[in-house]
DNA sequence: GTGAAAGCGCTAACAT
DNA sequence: ATGTTAGCGCTTTCAC
C-alpha cells in the first residue's frame, strides 16, 4: 500500500462536471443525474453507491446555472424593499429569506430606497435574471399593474394591505390593528390623541388613519390633531415637535410606525415630558426596537413571519393561472408600558 | 392606416428567445448578441436599430441562466450574514447590495442565525448556486480555512479583523476604536470602567477586549469588571442587571454592541439610574438605533459603507492568484450623550 | 458587417 | 437498470 498525497481526482482543471463523475463512477450521464436528483429513474443501490462515491472524490457540485437554463427555473425569487436597513423590513426580509429556503429556493435581495424608479429597475433587473417570482414590498407603491406587468414574472406584493386588482398580495388588517391601539390609548382615559401619520407616496388611503378615526368616532371623541410625516425615526422626531409646539397639546398619540414613535419619544424626552404620565404613546409595526425602547412601546405587531411565509407560498405555489389572492393578517395589540399600562 | 390592438409580437407562447428577434429583425443570432452587449463585434446603425426595435416590440429580456452557463458567470455574489434583523448587519448587508449594484451584481443573502453549521451549508449553498463569490461576515466565526476551500468559491470575510491566513478580509480596528471610546470615558473622570464583551465562539481573542485594556492601563487604572454576554439587546440587559448588583459598581460602561448597550440602557432605566450621571455608557457600531435611544448612545461607528464597498471589490477585482489582502478600516468616535457630554 | 455553428452543463424522453 | 442524445438560450470563433 501506497500513500498519496493526491488520490485519482482531476488535476488544477476546471470545475468537475456530470461528464467527469460519470467517467469516473463508469456509468452514463444520465445514472448521475438520476442519483443527484433522486430521480425520476430509480438506479441500483451497488451503482448509486459508486456514483455517490465519486461525486465525493472529486468534489462534484451540480451547476445551477446549466440546470436553471434546462429547467427554466432557477429556484430563486426576488426582494424588493425600500430599505433593508429599516427594523420592520430587515425583520420582514430575514423571515421571507427563512421561508424561502425552507422551500429551497434562495433570495435575491434589492433594496429600492424608497425611490419607485429604482423599485421598477429592481424588479425588471430580477426578471431578468430568471428569478421564478418577486416579492415587492413598498410603503411608497400602488402599484399601476402596468408596471410589473411587462416584467414577465409572477409578482407578490407583500405588505400591501389594499386590494390591488390583478396581483397577488398579502398584508395586514391596517384599520383594525390602528383601531384596536388607539382604543387602547381611550381606554387609558385619553380623549385628545393625535395621529402621527406616515407619508406614503400614491394617493392611496392607508387604512391606519381610518382605524384611528373610527376609534375616535365609537368613543365619540373629537379628531385629534394630525401630522404628517415619513415613516422614519426622523420624521417621527418632527413630528413631535410639532406636536408639541401646537395649540392643543394632545395627551396620547398614536404613531403609524415604530421608528417614528421612537423619534416621537425623543422629542417627548427632550422637553422633558414624562412618557406615559405626561404623554401616552402606541404604534404600529412591533420590531424589536420597540422593545427597547424607554419607556418600552405598546405596538401593533405585524405578523412578519406568517406574511412572509404567505407571500412566499403564493409566488412559489402559483399556478400562474390562479386567480390572484388577497391575503390579510390580523395584527395584535402589543401592550407595554408606553400607553400607560403598569 | 389601419389600427391593431395587437401589433405583430408572438401570441401567448413562451418567453421570447434571442431566435425570435433575430427571426424579426431578419438577422442572425449572432448580430442581436452583439447588439445587446455592444460587441464584440460593431453593427451597422441601421441594422442596430432594427435589432433595437424588435426587441422592444417583442418585450425580449436576455435569459441570464444562458448567458451564466456560456460566460460562467452569474454576475451574482452571496452574503452570509448572522441575522439580518440585527441592525447592524442589516446595514451591512444595504450597503453590499448597494455595492454589488453598482457594478451589476446582484447579491443573494443568506442568514445564518448564529449557527456555525448553517453557515457552511449557506457557503457551499451558494457556491452551487453558482455565485461569482461569497462574502461571509460572522462575530462567530473562526474559518477554518478548511471550511470554505472545499467550497470552491472565492470568499471574502467580512466583519472579520483578525487576520485569516488564505482569506481576503476586511474589518475595522477593533482595538483602536474600543481605546479610543474607553479613554473618552476615563476623560469624563471614570476611573471604574466595566466592560460589556460580546461573546464570540471560537477562541479567538476580540480586539474590543484589547482596547478597554490598553485604555484603562495607559492612565493607570485598574482593570473594571468584566461581563461576557451575547452580542444582543437581551444580553446587554442580563450584562447590565449584573453589573448593577455587582460588589464594586462601575461608574461607567463600555459595551461592544450598540444593542448590548441598548440593552443595558434598560437595566439602568429600571433601576431608576440616570444616564449619564448615574452611569456613564459608550458602545461600539454606529447603527441608526444608537442615535435615538434616550440618551443618544456615544458609540464607535464603524464605516459600513466603505467596508462593503471593499469586500465587494475584493471579491470581483479578484483575480484569483493575488495574495491575500487584509484591509482593517479606522472607527471614529462618534460622541453623543450617553458618556457625559453635553 | 453579417452568419453558421459549436458548445457551456444539465435533464429526461427514448432507446437498449 | 443503464445509456444515448436532443436541446434549454446564449456567446463567440471562424468563415464569408
Amino acid at each position: 500500500m501506497y500513500s498519496m498525497t493526491m488520490s485519482a481526482v482531476p488535476g488544477p482543471r476546471g470545475p468537475v462536471t456530470r461528464k467527469d463523475v460519470a467517467r469516473f463512477a463508469g456509468v452514463s450521464t444520465a445514472v448521475v443525474s438520476y442519483v443527484v436528483n433522486g430521480g425520476p429513474k430509480r438506479v441500483a443501490p451497488a451503482t448509486e453507491a459508486k456514483v455517490q462515491d465519486a461525486i465525493r472524490r472529486l468534489g462534484y457540485r451540480p451547476n445551477a446555472a446549466a440546470r436553471a437554463l434546462k429547467l427554466g427555473s432557477s429556484e430563486t425569487i426576488g426582494l424588493v424593499i425600500p430599505d433593508n436597513s429599516n427594523p420592520f423590513f430587515s425583520l420582514l426580509a430575514h423571515a421571507v429569506e427563512e421561508a424561502a429556503a425552507e422551500r429551497g429556493y434562495a433570495l435575491v435581495l434589492t433594496n429600492s430606497d424608497g425611490n419607485v424608479a429604482k423599485e421598477r429597475r429592481n424588479v425588471r433587473n430580477l426578471a431578468a435574471r430568471q428569478v421564478d417570482g418577486v416579492i415587492v414590498s413598498s410603503v411608497l407603491m400602488e402599484p399601476g399593474a402596468a408596471d410589473f406587468e411587462s416584467a414577465e414574472v409572477p409578482v407578490v406584493l407583500l405588505n400591501h394591505s389594499a386590494e390591488a386588482p390583478g396581483f397577488n398580495s398579502v398584508g395586514v388588517d391596517l384599520v383594525a390593528g390602528a383601531r384596536a391601539a388607539v382604543e387602547h390609548l381611550i381606554g387609558h382615559g385619553h380623549t385628545r390623541i393625535a395621529l402621527a401619520m406616515g407619508t406614503n407616496t400614491g394617493n392611496y388611503y392607508d387604512g391606519r388613519e381610518e382605524g384611528w378615526l373610527q376609534a375616535l368616532a365609537g368613543a365619540g371623541l373629537p379628531e385629534g390633531p394630525i401630522v404628517r410625516t415619513p415613516f422614519t425615526r426622523e420624521g417621527g422626531y418632527a413630528a413631535g415637535k410639532r406636536l408639541l409646539a401646537g395649540a392643543e397639546r394632545p395627551t396620547a398619540i398614536f404613531a403609524t410606525s415604530d421608528l417614528q414613535a421612537v423619534g416621537i419619544l425623543r422629542a417627548l424626552h427632550e422637553a422633558g415630558l414624562s412618557v406615559p404620565k405626561d404623554m401616552a404613546l402606541a404604534s404600529f409595526d412591533g420590531s424589536a426596537e420597540a422593545e427597547y425602547s424607554w419607556p418600552p412601546l405598546t405596538t401593533v405587531r405585524q405578523p412578519a413571519k406568517a406574511m412572509a411565509e404567505a407571500a412566499v407560498n403564493a409566488l412559489i405555489g402559483t399556478g400562474r393561472g390562479n386567480t390572484p389572492e388577497h391575503l390579510i393578517f390580523p395584527a395584535d395589540l402589543q401592550v407595554r408600558q408606553s400607553c400607560g399600562c403598569p
